[in-house]
RNA sequence: CGCGGGGUGGAGCAGCCCGGUAGCUCGUCAGGCUCAUAACCUGAAGGUCGGUGGUUCAAAUCCACCCCCCGCAACCA
């Protein structure tokens, strides 16, 4: 069994509801996902919620709730939005799942053997809001903390380290060697100032269970639980794991399994993980801590981290309290989730940061999903059945050149992750077949009998670069791609980028009913 | 000297990595078509691609410096 290209994304901690930011990484890492399935590679696709620590043992408290109770009910929020979006991931993590924990308790074991792991005492000021130790240079200049960071005490207390100071020399050379560990390039070029410029200290992986008992125990001092980033980036190797993948269990040894839980029948090849998406405020922990665990710990890298921006909202910071926030269950149950998705992607490169407008996106669809291709398709299949009945007419060549150009460079963008690029050059394809009626007029050829034959040609073109444009869009536009399909009449789906090769469409076929793909809304909200 | 992102016709964006006719959507004006979701197509007006200097036969694109805007405080991806 050949490896599976593995794409994550980063998992979602579980203090609130999904907003637009979940959603959009999601919506990357299903496309690509979806792209790499359509190029005719095995994918696994994982994504899933952070649900230890601080903040939710307090939330869980103050609503007078159990954690996990607490964390139950929001995870299964984030499981609803991954069926909301259409999302093909294979599987759904959850970091209060045993199977998880057992491989971080199997991780940490494995280090602390390899004496990556020591134990020492921390004086220092601690924000117990935000769980973090703060340094004198988070003091204000009259010597206060910000109250931003709540209830600021100096506490002393042991704690355990991992030695990841001694790997930086180590990292810097691996980013310089392997120009596509973090992607885009800025980001890659911002994480390795930083490993040149400041010495990168040892980090404390856990916390008293004193005062967070709301996390993985240390499985060699139970006096303390595992910290909440050591356990949560953990995610991305421990499904592999838990699913059975020899070669990714290979490194923990005799670790794992830990007593007393059954070995996983082997299960599908997926370590290192190919891609993980990511937002930039993660962007250390993804490509600093990361991969110095993975290597303290013998295992192997994970390939890429690339790095999307954020989302703003009319040119402001998204905020609840201002009210200026977008809903993406809101939005997808007004728009389908098919506009949502391409909004998202077409609006913004993976790497900027972008602006969300209503207006923009009522804009995008009105101009681009329901102008130019809902129509194309309506009205090319319009005039195939009221001229032709339906039926499929002779195979003509005239767009298969355009088409396969069309289909090289998308592919081409596709294996670089340019699902923007990708988008602009399969709208150029909608753009041309949209001339391509106007410089033909089948609405004029029909009206004299003497030009059947180029009726007939100018019909099949139409009809075969619908059904192209279908495969193309299928990972962008699962549902809508799916329709095309079906008012095409064709009962298989457009997964197989292989299909786009021009032809595909058998003379003598009898095509199904159209029906408008994007409806507009000019009058309607 | 904090770090990072951005400044492209009226608005919003792509192009910049791999220099060579400045492209897309919306808006404006004029025309065509009538198959189609009052959708589609063509043409026009509108840009010294933030500024200055440099490299080059050639720079929005590479280099240097400068100006301006926005994040790095969260409910955050």
């Amino acid at each position: 069994m050949s490896k599976r290209f593995y794409i994550t994304t980063a998992i979602d901690y579980v203090n609130g509801q999904p907003h637009l930011g979940h959603a959009y990484e999601k919506v990357i890492a299903d496309v690509i996902a979806r792209t790499r399935r359509s190029l005719g590679q095995p994918v696994f696709f994982l994504t899933g919620t952070d649900e230890h620590g601080q903040k939710v043992q307090q939330a869980a408290a103050a609503e007078g709730k159990d954690p996990q109770a607490y964390c139950d009910e929001l995870a299964a929020r984030f499981v609803e939005l991954t069926r909301v979006l259409n999302l093909s991931n294979d599987e759904f993590i959850r970091t209060t799942q045993p199977r998880h924990q057992h491989v971080v308790s199997a991780l940490l074991r494995l280090l602390h053997a390899r004496g990556e792991l020591y134990k020492a005492p921390y004086r220092g000021w601690y924000s117990w809001k935000e769980e973090t130790f703060l340094t004198e240079r988070d003091r204000r200049p009259d010597g206060t903390f910000d109250p931003s960071w709540g209830e600021v005490r100096e506490i002393v207390e042991e704690n355990w380290y991992f030695r990841m100071s001694r790997y930086q020399h180590w990292l810097r050379e691996h980013l310089e060697q392997h120009p596509d560990f973090v992607q885009p390039d800025y980001r890659r070029n911002e994480v390795l100032g930083f490993l040149r410029s400041e010495p990168l200290e040892d980090l404390c992986i856990s916390r008293p269970r004193a005062r967070l008992s709301w996390g993985i125990p240390l499985p060699f001092d139970p006096d303390y639980v595992n910290y909440v980033w050591f356990d949560a980036l953990t995610n991305y190797y421990s499904l592999p794991v838990a699913l059975g993948d020899p070669a990714a269990a290979a490194p923990l040894g005799e670790f794992y399994p830990p007593p007393g839980v059954p070995a996983p029948p082997p299960g599908p090849p997926l370590w290192p993980a190919d891609i993980h998406v990511i937002g930039k405020d993660i962007v250390k922990f993804h490509a600093v801590y990361w991969p110095i665990m993975l290597r303290a710990a013998g295992i192997p890298l994970p390939r890429q981290v690339l790095v999307h921006g954020w989302w703003q909202k009319d040119g402001a910071k998204m905020s609840k309290t201002t009210g200026n926030i977008v809903d993406p269950f809101a939005v997808v149950a007004e728009w389908g989730a098919d506009a949502f998705r391409y909004y998202v992607l077409r609006e913004l490169d993976i790497g900027p940061d972008g602006n969300w407008t209503d207006a923009g996106f009522r804009a995008r669809y009105h101009a681009e999903l329901a102008n130019g291709l809902g129509n194309l398709v309506n009205r090319s299949l319009a005039m195939l059945r009221r001229y032709r009945a339906g039926r499929v007419p002779a195979r003509a060549d005239d767009l298969a050149a355009e088409a396969a150009r069309t289909a090289e460079e998308l592919a081409g963008h596709w294996r670089e992750n340019r699902l923007q690029a990708g988008l602009i050059c399969l709208w150029n394809l909608v753009t041309r077949a949209n001339q391509y009626v106007d410089q033909t007029a089948p609405f004029k050829l029909a009206k004299d009998p003497a030009q059947a034959a180029r009726l007939d040609a100018v019909l099949y073109t139409l009809a075969e670069t619908c059904r192209v444009l279908a495969v193309m869009l299928w990972p962008y536009l699962p549902q809508t791609a799916e329709r095309i399909y079906q008012q095409l009449g064709l009962t298989e789906s457009p997964t197989r980028f292989a299909d786009t090769t021009w032809g595909g469409l058998p003379p003598g076929h009898q095509i199904g009913e159209p029906a408008p793909l994007f409806p507009r809304r000019d009058q309607a909200g």
